[in-house]
DNA sequence: ATAGTTATTCTCATAATGAGAATGTTGTGG
DNA sequence: CCACAACATTCTCATTATGAGAATAACTAT
């Protein structure tokens, strides 16, 4: 194989260019439901589309840092933002100018302000995950595996109090749960479950000035605690699936 | 702001010259050890050390391709492995030739042959997880990163079964999470809940010729099953550690 | 006050896990 | 050929975790 052998030596240098940039699922909760930050695309390609928030990356800039500047750019950088790194898409036909390799990143933040456009964009928005138009690029994939994502993070690791003010109720937790996953969940053995999970939720010794609008007691106030995973986990109620 | 959103707005085509490698964390098990693919590099920078298999992706060639091309330079594509993306790695200095952002790719797979040095490589060959040389570029990190993907896959997935033929002894398989996770499982727990956990895997009718070396019954024999994930899933043992 | 809401705690049945042991098969060494 | 050690497989029993429903009590609005 010794063309193999000669290809795998190939100069890099020799390469066409190729550019790198970053894309953030953004994920926030505002009214009970669900957000992504979009942006109206300002420029061709895609032009007039929405699209994920993202950038080229500058060079003297790791990549985590790229994805905190392009969020920051449209939000203004929040405190308590979790960042994470999601995947990497590289397929040669995905971005029409040149080849492109685009890093997703996932971020999760509490009621965060309303974006404004950067310089590339029409405009800026949260936008309700369960009316979204179609993405440009190949952001449909890269919204839809981050969402799955944040699903599957919030059984095993404590990040749904990323969501949250510094101070939440148990209540208001199950409620990020459930509009992240979609379902609702038993009040009871919810609340038994976050208390007994060790390091997920410390208590204050406060509650909520009053109860609820519509009545009700006095909610405790938790914040969250320093466990980084959840053990147990906290698992999403089984969906019938059969196998596959 | 305005110059945040000047310098948002730069062209790309602008930019220094970005490569983009994938490297591959390929595991296997042999001799009852987790072994990993390394090279020794025959080139600068790093010439003498050994780093995880990779190179630079070709312009008409997916992220995937890339990452699956690389392995089977080294080792000649073995059926049955399963690649998945692992992380992307891009800080400024880490590889002193230019700015290289590099794309990890984990890899199962079941006894492999040995590998061949590509053109680039002055060696190839699987090495113990436990007695590594330090390696080049940040492949400690990567391969630590790699690892751990890899034991926590175990517990959700039933990639074990990629690590072992196509017929296999529920010992063989208790043996691929031992060495993986490097702990003792109890034999009976272990049996039930493999038996127990819906397409996880299913019973071929065949037993093993023999009963082991050193005595024993005949094993039964079986295959994979058709589910991907494991409900519930089968989980390490819980570690003592405090919270943190 | 009274009814409707809601946080929190309980109870009870069932599922899943950890530990140890029993059962029966098979290879090895006398 | 026989006793024994090794090992696959199955069981038992205690403990823990989960799902469902209900009880208790603190609040708001009427």
């Amino acid at each position: 194989m010794d063309d193999s052998e000669f290809l795998a030596g190939y100069d890099p240098r020799a390469f066409p260019a190729v550019a790198v940039t970053v894309d953030v699922v953004a994920l926030t909760i505002r009214e009970g439901a669900l957000h992504v930050l979009l942006v109206e695309r300002g420029e061709q390609p895609h032009a007039g589309r929405w699209a994920l928030p993202g950038g080229f990356i500058r060079p003297d800039e790791d990549l985590p840092e790229a994805a905190a500047r392009e969020l920051a750019e449209e939000t203004g950088l929040a405190p308590r933002v979790h960042i994470e790194q999601l995947a990497s898409y590289g397929a040669p036909g995905r971005d029409p100018r040149m080849r492109i390799v685009s890093v997703s990143y996932l971020a999760f933040a509490p009621r965060l302000p309303d974006p404004r456009a950067g310089s590339d964009a029409a405009d800026a928005a949260w936008r309700r995950i369960d009316r979204l138009p179609e993405l440009a690029f190949d952001h449909d994939r890269i919204l839809g595996e981050g969402l799955e994502r944040a699903r599957a993070k919030l059984e095993y690791t404590p990040l749904a109090t990323t969501f949250v003010d510094e101070t939440f109720t148990i209540t208001e937790l199950r409620g990020v749960y459930e509009t992240v996953w979609g379902v609702p969940l038993h009040a009871g053995n919810f609340h038994r479950k976050v208390l007994s999970v060790p390091g997920f939720v410390e208590g204050t010794g406060q509650t909520t000035e009053g109860g609820g609008t519509r009545g009700g007691p006095r909610a405790r106030l938790y914040r969250a605690g320093d466990a980084r995973l959840l053990h147990p986990a906290l698992l999403r109620p089984a969906r019938e699936e059969a196998a596959g």
